[in-house]
DNA sequence: CTTATTTGACCATC
DNA sequence: GATGGTCAAATAAG
């Protein structure tokens, strides 16, 4: 199909313009005088690892563009990157004592790292794609959020019993602008990406699909379809067993285990310590994509552990004030 | 029958 | 007490 190459195209201009945009981005951030240093410290290292999944991910689209994509029909644009302030608030029960949060685990919820996005659903384009993100997602609760004209949904990995995955994001959608929607991201993936990868006859699309096309919403219509950029965390097996990835790559499985890995080397720039399960903690790969491909991505060392000193990563802790 | 979604209740935090 | 997040029983869908 023509569409196919057309899709790539406007795939790879959305990466370079995401690209763009996101180093625009940062050099707002450098030249400002930087007010809280935390969270812009934080932000910065977000933004160039988005840059740099950007440009990896259009080389990789040049590179062999028959291969890669599974294009999907979804011009959605990331409208903006990161906000954290929004949610901040409610998450951080201690904000000072957020370091020690991690030590906590136990007990209070544990602060997660999380980020969020914004994505805006084309109106003509997108009506029917599938929110995929390449993970599956099981909707878990919906709130009506105060202030929101639209409650928020919450969604949590698939694999969350089978594998302990502890993904989470929450999907609301804009007040005014329904077509943008907020998708914010909490917890790693400790699964194995699964279902990620998105064949056209439409596999994953039936989890999202609940959001999208729902038979009933009380009170409102949930999401279109937008195309989201995820994140996607490769963590040390938490079950402990060094199998785990046999496991599950046996069971669902097949050809997005191998795309994984392959990403996860791409990264030489990170250090990640696979071998080491620490915790819950896991890297997160952030993967701009318009397309869908979680190959490419960038991970960041969240960091509770003592042995991680990321050079370049978020010395700030993974929290947010 | 299995699995995902819905929805109100419950819990934690502010 | 209010708000947001999660749980879990019931329900719907495939």
């Amino acid at each position: 199909m023509e569409k196919m190459g057309e899709w790539k195209q406007m795939s790879l201009i959305n990466e370079l313009t995401q690209g763009r945009e996101l180093a625009r981005q940062l050099q707002d951030y450098l030249n400002a005088p930087s007010s809280s240093s935390s969270s812009s410290h934080e932000t910065r290292e977000l933004i160039v690892l988005r840059i740099q999944a950007s440009y990896e991910k259009a080389l990789s689209m040049l590179n062999c563009n028959t291969s890669l994509l599974t294009d999907q029909p979804q011009s959605s644009e990331l409208v903006i990157g990161l906000s954290e302030s929004p949610l901040s608030h409610s998450v951080s029960p201690r904000s000072e004592d957020s370091d020690h949060d991690f030590m906590d685990q136990d007990k209070k919820r544990k602060t997660l790292p999380r980020w969020a996005q914004k994505v805006r659903v084309a109106p003509g384009a997108a009506l029917e794609g599938p929110l995929d993100d390449g993970f599956s997602w099981r909707k878990y609760g919906q709130k009506d959020i105060l202030g929101a004209k639209y409650p928020r949904g919450y969604y949590m990995c698939t694999h969350r019993n089978v594998q302990g995955c502890l993904a989470r994001k929450q999907v609301q959608r804009s007040d005014e602008d329904p077509t943008i929607f907020e998708i914010t991201y909490r917890g790693t993936h400790t699964c194995n990406l699964a279902s990620q990868v998105k064949l056209p006859l439409g596999i994953s699309e039936n989890q999202e699909r609940g959001t999208s096309n729902q038979q009933r919403l009380s009170s409102s219509m949930a999401a279109p379809n937008i195309k989201v950029e995820d994140n996607l965390v490769f963590s040390p097996p938490v079950m402990g067993n060094s199998n785990f990835a046999e496991n599950v790559s046996s069971s669902f499985i097949s050809p997005a285990a191998t795309s994984v890995m392959s990403a996860d080397r791409l990264l030489d720039n990170v250090d990640i310590p696979n071998s080491e399960p620490q915790q819950l903690t896991g890297v997160y790969l952030a993967a701009a994509s318009s397309t869908d491909s979680l190959t490419v991505g960038l991970d960041f060392p969240f960091g509770s552990d003592d042995q991680f000193h990321p050079n370049f990563t978020f010395d700030n802790n993974g929290y947010f004030s």
